[in-house]
DNA sequence: TGATCAACGTA
DNA sequence: CGTACGTTGATCAT
């Protein structure tokens, strides 16, 4: 028999001691469930559709809730008092040792499975419920050993399992729960099933299985001898030896048969036999069923974005009422964070700063392990401003403040002011460029910020689509962050007479807590994924800039603004009535329904691309329609298009212009998944620029007063240049650093002749193929967009790439890469996690690839950028200039230049953003300057 | 009133 | 059948 003397990898703490009286079993029989872990969620896995379960981010969840609906089933049915789960661990088993091919020639296992094992662990984990696997061994030879020691001490014991193995161990007090076609479907197999489905006993099965083989582990047994010749022989001579000591006397080409395969027959008896004196460290007493951890479970259920009928049902079986944890909180305000909170009255601040929050001595960079205080705002912001009713600050102490800014005396608010902006005070806050914007509308400057719980939360998932406070803290701390339900009535009401107690003091100091613990737990997690640098270093820094680029604003021109509106407006009427003559009816041109009735189905025109709606009436088709028939119907309609998206562009833009006269947009640093800016509220980085009407927008952003002109600096082929430097393509890196017109010394290589004889056709070509690359663009797609035939395209790629290969294989080494680390990387160390990559769904898995291989260029131009705009502000403030930084429009800043300032200005801005980072081949910077936007163009 | 779709503007 | 965004008007559900 095999022993194994390894300590035992028990990943759980299994007990809740020994001692503690099992409540579940109503008071009979002691009762032991073990589940074979990945036998049984390999079968939930296929038991319910991948695809259809999922979260958000690309994590399968099919098997996970699939083991836990079946385990819910299992507690509530069976009620067992003692529960463990036994693993397969990677490595090889004693059973490899024996016979090399054993388990060998599987077929691969399906790609969203490993990723779902681990999360089911987690989620028996916080159930209380022990996993155990050893080294060397099966999780069968663990069952068996705890069956063994269950049925010793007297138990009844139950094994999930779907290996057919554990058949051997059925007796009278164990019995076997088979999976059958569906999860719920567990059939019993006790003794008497076990002799009525394969005609012997249980202790024979493991004779049976040795003739007849198992597939599923690379055994073979006696060809042409299933289980039914197996019964017979057993039944006939009693059992497996037996019948090996009469092999002679068997008869028929089966009996021939067993007796030339008669090593594969021993070898399989001498492999199926589980072990059942395993080392596993754990008692069995030990795996009565543990403490819940009910937040942990809330937390990963809503991580997995389980419905809430399953945790119903788990919570039910596990006797917690779903209302109140056990013994949490009492509040019931502030579950799961404890905070002794004091609401400063007027002239207390002072001294409870005094006492919580005194300034260290800066002595030496112990300064920035200094654990950070919370500070929380009830506060609004937006278009450059904002304001404060009211904030928090929650030390790493625990102790909290509530503080009312109206009731501050003068000694209250200079130890406010003095803790807010002290660099060497460390805080951390949620949303760091609100609250600049808030405190800063009251003359408050914020300083010694060292994370933004959005922002670290952001880096560490840059996919994710929120970051509430309330989310991250569910998601990182597994804590409920009770909202503010009262509305702001009810809670003036309760705060008139200042009364602490009131919800609202407590509510923001826990929101105070939260952040400072997120802090804690975000720099961990970002750690890991190697994105400190990028947080301390780029990400907050540039908070303060972003602030600052919102403040200021741009200076827009209304009446000018006013008069494009007009003129817009009026085009698109005419635009209008020119189409109701045409069809000889009126009806709704912005409308794509009415749309397609009128083109498609009274003019009979010609079906373009279906949509789900029916057919494309996109500008792309309509110009097709104008091409393809003679009615003039399309050429008014894209006039109309034209007019009505400047006309509402414009409208937008003005309706936005602050009292004084300017715009100031939101830069929005927690959205792009590749690690861009985005801009909102207006939009200030789509503004039209590729048409000549479009372009005449532009002229409406102009010089502010007490400047003396606008300056737009960009860089040149960034994402290119980027692709360069990743790839190393020797001949696009050479192509870069000679500084001619780039894209025609590329086609100069790619059609053989000499850069002068490089025609705008050509040129375009290239040049489209060259940006295509960064997206992933298909032959089909690059045909589209030049308006050649596919086979044109593909000779195109094909040209190219036999010029150019190295960045062919350098995107899809990227792909490669990112789908066996799951992430993606800028040069920055930003990641992007795409678990889409393994994917079955082809068109997901293809999605993810094009994705993959784009946010590195992207994400890199967005680094490079990041970098420049906080080089840049610091060379402005290092000279002392009065010059501002207006705009970042991903590859473009737009500058608001003092008088006198100019030169100094555009060395200094095309010094810095060509200095940012230091790629294998320039930055090309190009700078132009003038009174309004469009004609600093350059 | 809110969500979704089609369409279209930018890099 | 091309990545990353935000905004608009129409339409449909609530």
């Amino acid at each position: 028999m095999v022993t194994n003397r390894e300590t035992p990898d028990q990943t759980s703490q299994a007990s809740a001691g020994a001692g503690s009286s099992a409540s579940a079993g109503g008071g009979g029989r002691p009762r032991l469930l073990l589940l074979d872990g990945h036998s049984m969620a390999f079968r939930a896995f296929f038991a319910l559709p991948v695809d259809k379960f999922g979260t958000s981010t690309g994590q399968s969840t099919n098997a996970v809730y699939g083991f836990a609906s079946m385990l819910v089933k299992l507690l509530r049915d069976e009620e067992p008092t003692h529960v463990a789960v036994a693993w397969d661990l990677s490595g090889p088993t004693f059973r490899h040792e024996q016979y090399e091919e054993y388990k060998g020639g599987r077929s691969e296992t399906p790609p969203e499975f490993p990723s779902q094992v681990p999360l089911t662990q987690d989620l028996m984990r916080l159930i209380g419920v022990a996993n155990l696997s050893v080294p060397g061994f099966e999780a069968d030879d663990v069952i068996a050993t705890l069956a063994r020691q269950g049925g010793e001490a007297g138990m009844e014991v139950l094994i999930a399992s779907g290996d057919r193995d554990a058949f051997q161990l059925v007796t009278d007090s164990c019995t076997v729960l088979y999976p059958g076609k569906s999860l719920s479907d567990l059939r019993r197999m006790d003794p008497a099933a076990v002799e009525e489905k394969y005609a012997v006993s249980p202790e024979r099965y493991r004779d049976l299985a040795a003739l007849v083989g198992e597939k599923a582990d690379n055994l073979p047994g006696v060809p042409g001898v299933g289980p039914k010749t197996a019964a017979k022989w057993i039944a006939k001579y009693g059992s497996l030896d037996e019948l090996i000591a009469h092999a002679d006397e068997i008869g028929g080409k089966a009996g021939q048969n067993f007796r030339d395969h008669m090593d594969d027959v021993l070898r399989n008896q001498r492999l199926n036999l589980l072990a059942t004196d395993v080392e596993l460290g754990a008692d069995v007493a030990s795996l009565v069923l543990g403490a819940v951890d009910r937040p942990g479970i809330d937390a990963l259920f809503d991580n997995l974005e389980f419905a809430s009928n399953l945790r119903e049902r788990l919570y039910a079986v596990l006797r917690i009422d779903e209302g109140g944890g056990p013994g949490e909180g009492g509040d019931g305000v502030s579950e799961g964070f404890s905070v002794d909170v004091t609401v400063a009255g007027t002239g207390e601040l002072a001294a409870w700063l005094g006492e919580h929050a005194a300034a260290d001595t800066p002595t030496d960079d112990t300064l920035t392990a200094q654990a950070p205080a919370g500070l929380a705002l009830d506060a609004a912001w937006g278009r450059g401003t904002g304001r404060v009713d009211a904030l928090a600050i929650c030390v790493p102490s625990g102790a909290a403040v509530f503080v009312d800014p109206t009731a501050l005396d003068p000694a209250d608010t200079e130890a406010l002011a003095g803790f807010l902006a002290d660099p060497g005070r460390p805080k951390a806050v949620h949303e760091y460029k609100g609250a600049l914007l808030a405190l800063g509308a009251h003359g408050w400057t914020l300083g010694g910020v060292v994370s933004d719980t959005a922002l670290a939360a952001y880096l560490v998932q840059p996919g994710q689509r929120r970051f509430d406070l309330a989310d991250l803290c569910r998601k990182y701390l597994g804590r409920e962050l009770e909202e503010d339900t009262a509305g702001d009535q009810l809670s003036l009401d309760l705060g008139g007479d200042g009364g602490a107690g009131s919800g609202r003091q407590h509510l923001l100091a826990v929101r105070a807590a939260a952040t400072r613990d997120l802090a804690g737990v975000l720099a961990a997690e970002l750690d890991k994924r190697g994105g400190t640098h990028l947080l301390a270093d780029v990400e907050l820094p540039l908070v303060d800039v972003l602030a600052r680029l919102e403040r200021a604003g741009i200076a827009a021109d209304r009446e000018y603004l006013e008069g494009l509106q007009g003129e817009f407006a009026s085009e698109a009427r005419g635009a209008v009535e020119k189409a109701h003559e045409v069809v000889g009816r009126e009806f709704n041109l912005g409308s794509p329904k009415q749309l397609q009735q009128v083109l498609f189905e009274d003019l009979g025109l010609p079906r373009t691309k279906k949509i789900k709606t029916g057919y494309t009436t996109d500008a792309d088709a309509l110009a097709w329609l104008a091409t393809q028939t003679d009615h003039e119907l399309p050429g008014v309609l894209l006039h109309h298009r034209d007019q009505t998206k400047l006309r509402t562009t414009v409208e937008g833009l003005i309706k936005t212009i602050a009292d004084d006269e300017r715009i100031h947009t939101t830069f929005n640093q927690t959205v792009a998944a590749t690690g861009r800016l985005s801009s909102t509220d207006p939009n200030l980085q789509n503004i039209p620029v590729r048409t000549d009407v479009g372009r005449r927008i532009r002229r409406a952003f102009v010089v502010g007063e007490g400047f003396d002109e606008l300056l737009t600096a960009d860089y040149s082929q960034i994402e290119l240049r980027i692709m360069a430097h990743l790839s190393g393509e020797k001949a696009l890196i050479e192509a870069f650093n000679s500084g001619y017109d780039f894209h025609a010394q590329m086609a100069s290589q790619v059609f053989g002749v000499g850069v002068e004889e490089v025609d705008g056709e050509a040129r375009s070509k290239i040049k489209a193929m060259s940006y295509g690359l960064a997206y992933g663009l298909s032959a089909y797609g690059l045909s589209q967009q030049l308006g050649i035939a596919p086979d044109e395209a593909k000779r195109l790629m094909e040209d190219y790439f036999a010029e150019f290969g190295g960045v062919r294989d350098y995107l899809n080494a990227v792909v490669e890469e990112a789908r066996r680390v799951g992430y993606t990387e800028t040069i920055l160390g930003r990641r992007r996690y795409l678990p889409d990559l393994t994917s079955d769904n082809r068109q997901r898995r293809e999605m993810a690839e094009r994705m993959a291989l784009n946010a590195p260029i992207q994400g890199s131009a967005a680094d490079i950028i990041k970098v420049a705009m906080l080089q840049v502000d610091a060379a402005i403030t290092d000279r002392g200039l009065s010059s501002r930084v207006l705009l970042q429009v991903h590859d473009e800043l737009v500058v608001e230049v003092a008088p006198g300032e100019r030169e100094e200005v555009e060395n200094l801005v095309t010094h810095e953003m060509g200095s940012a980072y230091a790629l294998r081949v320039p930055l090309g910077v190009s700078v132009g300057s003038g009174q309004n936007w469009h004609d600093a163009a350059h």
